[in-house]
DNA sequence: GAAAGTTGCGCATTTACCTCA
DNA sequence: GGTGAGGTAAATGCGCAACTT
């Protein structure tokens, strides 16, 4: 299952977890949107209260700058140009801050903050994706404990399995699991009855929570 | 070719402003 | 109407790489 955020640009973290949906780690984008509209009560040319020279000159100590307000045109310019491209070159910075109006350095800082945003995005999707993970870890961590209880309890006399394969009965000292692929094989070491206990729940572990995938993880090498 | 200085860029952090509950 | 929280544009400072002298 791959956690993809509604908004592509917003995210490049792709997450396979089966058994998880992926609605709640996602943030909310209506605040997005809402941020940039007109607010009420504002002409759009009074909206826009930083024009190039207004700018220039709250740089020079002079009045104080005002909080510029892109329009959800200039938003939708650059986040298109943002999905493009995260990064821009001289020539792209130039042309787009011409046909947006805007200063380039103006543009510079609006893909600075972008980039910003993402990563935010992707680490606070990190974190809810390992704080599920730890819980169905535990989770499975606890019932596989009690498993191992109530083995003990009833350990009486030599334990057995059925074979898999052959469906007798083999000795459960004879069995071992390997503990990367988890697959029982048969061996003539005696591993004691703690170990030959846990043996037995292999068929259990079938069950077990699937590891989840970031992109960048590897498989485990093949047994 | 090596070292020092310059420039440009990206990023992290901080500040200032705005909106909304 | 005042206020605090959250969002975001902008400023600042630092590190790094490429380039020049």
């Amino acid at each position: 299952m791959a956690v993809l955020p509604s908004n592509s640009s917003a995210l490049e973290l792709t997450i396979s977890m089966p058994g998880f949906s992926s609605s709640s780690a996602l943030p909310s984008s209506v605040r997005d949107l809402d941020i940039n509209q007109v607010p009420s009560g504002g002409a759009e040319d009074e909206w826009m209260t930083m024009n190039i020279d207004d700018e220039e000159e709250s740089s020079n100590g002079g009045p104080p700058r005002k909080k510029l307000r892109l329009t959800k045109e200039q938003s939708r310019l650059l986040e298109e140009s943002f999905r493009q491209n995260h990064t821009l070159n001289p020539k792209q910075k130039e042309a787009l801050a011409m046909q947006l109006k805007l200063r380039p350095r103006q543009v510079e800082v609006w893909f600075q903050n972008r980039r910003a945003r993402s990563k935010l995005k992707q680490t606070e999707m990190e974190c809810e994706y390992l704080k599920r993970w730890f819980g169905s870890l535990t989770e499975q961590n606890r019932r596989l404990q009690r498993e191992v209880e109530e083995l003990r309890a009833m350990k009486v006399g030599p334990p057995t399995v059925i074979s898999p394969h052959s469906c007798e009965s083999i000795p459960a000292s004879t069995l071992t699991m390997c503990p990367r692929c988890e697959r029982v094989t048969t061996t003539s070491h005696d591993k004691g009855p703690i170990k030959t206990a846990i043996t037995t729940t292999t068929t259990t572990l079938s069950t077990k929570v699937a590891t989840p995938t970031i992109q960048s993880r590897q498989s485990p090498a093949a047994c």
